[in-house]
DNA sequence: TCTAGTGTATTAGTTAAATAATACACTAGA
DNA sequence: TCTAGTGTATTATTTAACTAATACACTAGA
C-alpha cells in the first residue's frame, strides 16, 4: 500500500489517507473485493494511531468505497466501480453552475473566464 | 455600514466582514478615499470586539483595498479601483477551484471538463 | 499640553477539529 | 475453547484557529 504523509500540508492525516486511497480505487489500483491493510499494519506503516486509519475507512465505507467488516477486515466495495457516469455530471453541473454564477456576478468578461479556466486546465489531473 | 453577521454559519466572523467590505468596494458601494467604521464603532454594532474588526481591516490593508492609519482611522484604498479586477479574478479562482477540485475527486476525464464548460459558456452573460 | 478620538501589539482564553490511548467486540482457524 | 488476528466505542489529549482583554501608541483639535 503506496500511502505517502505529508506532515507539513496541514491537511488532516485522515483525509490524505482517504483522498489516496480514493484515487487508488478511481484509478483501479485497488480492484473490487480487495482487501486493505488492516488499521494496526497501516498505522504502523504511516506512524499513526490506528484510530486515524479507521477513521479514514468508516468514511470511506459510508461514501460507499469501502465496506468494514469487524474481525475480519476492510474491503474495496463491490458496488466502487458502479458510480455512474451521469451521477458524477449532475454533481458537477450544480458546482459549475455556482461558479458561472459568481462569475457573471461579478461582471468577468467571456473571454476572460475561458482564459482562467484554460488555466487551471493545465494542472488539472483526474484518472 | 450594512454588515451582517451569521453566527450560525461557521465562517469566522472576521472573514464574514472582509467578504462584505470586499464586495461593497467590488460593487462601488464604497468609494475611494472613504472613510470606514472605527475598530470600536463597528465592534459595538456587532457585537464583537475591536480586535476581531481590526484582524478584518489588517487582512483587507494586506489586499490593497484598504488603509490604515493609526490615531486617524481606516480608509478604502486610493488603488482600490486598479485592484478590483485583479480581486475579482482572485475570487473567481477560488470558486473555480472548489469545481475543479470536485470534477477531480469525481474522476471527470479533462476532456469531458471542457465539454462541459463549452456548454455552460454559450448561455453565459456578464451583465 | 490635554483630551478624546483613532488603531494595535501582546497576551490570554475559548473552541472545535484532529489525534492518540485504552479497553472492548468480533471472526476464523487450530 | 483458545488465540491471534481483525475493527471500534469511548475517552482523553493535543493543536491550531479564533476571539477577547488589556495596555499601549498615534493624531488632531481645543
Amino acid at each position: 500500500m503506496l500511502i505517502e504523509i505529508d506532515n507539513h500540508s496541514g491537511v488532516p492525516v485522515y483525509k490524505q489517507i482517504m483522498e489516496q486511497i480514493r484515487l487508488a480505487i478511481l484509478y483501479g489500483h485497488l480492484e473490487e473485493e480487495e482487501q486493505l491493510p488492516s488499521v494496526r499494519d497501516l498505522a504502523s506503516e504511516l506512524q499513526v494511531n490506528p484510530m486515524t486509519i479507521s477513521k479514514s475507512y468508516a468514511y470511506l465505507e459510508n461514501e460507499g468505497l469501502l465496506m468494514r467488516k469487524r474481525g475480519k477486515g476492510i474491503y474495496v466495495s463491490s458496488s466502487s466501480q458502479q458510480i455512474k457516469e451521469e451521477e458524477k455530471i449532475k454533481i458537477l453541473e450544480e458546482s459549475m453552475s455556482v461558479m458561472m454564477a459568481q462569475a457573471s456576478q461579478l461582471g468577468v468578461p467571456k473571454a476572460e473566464l475561458k482564459l482562467l479556466f484554460e488555466k487551471f486546465c493545465k494542472s488539472y489531473k483526474a484518472e
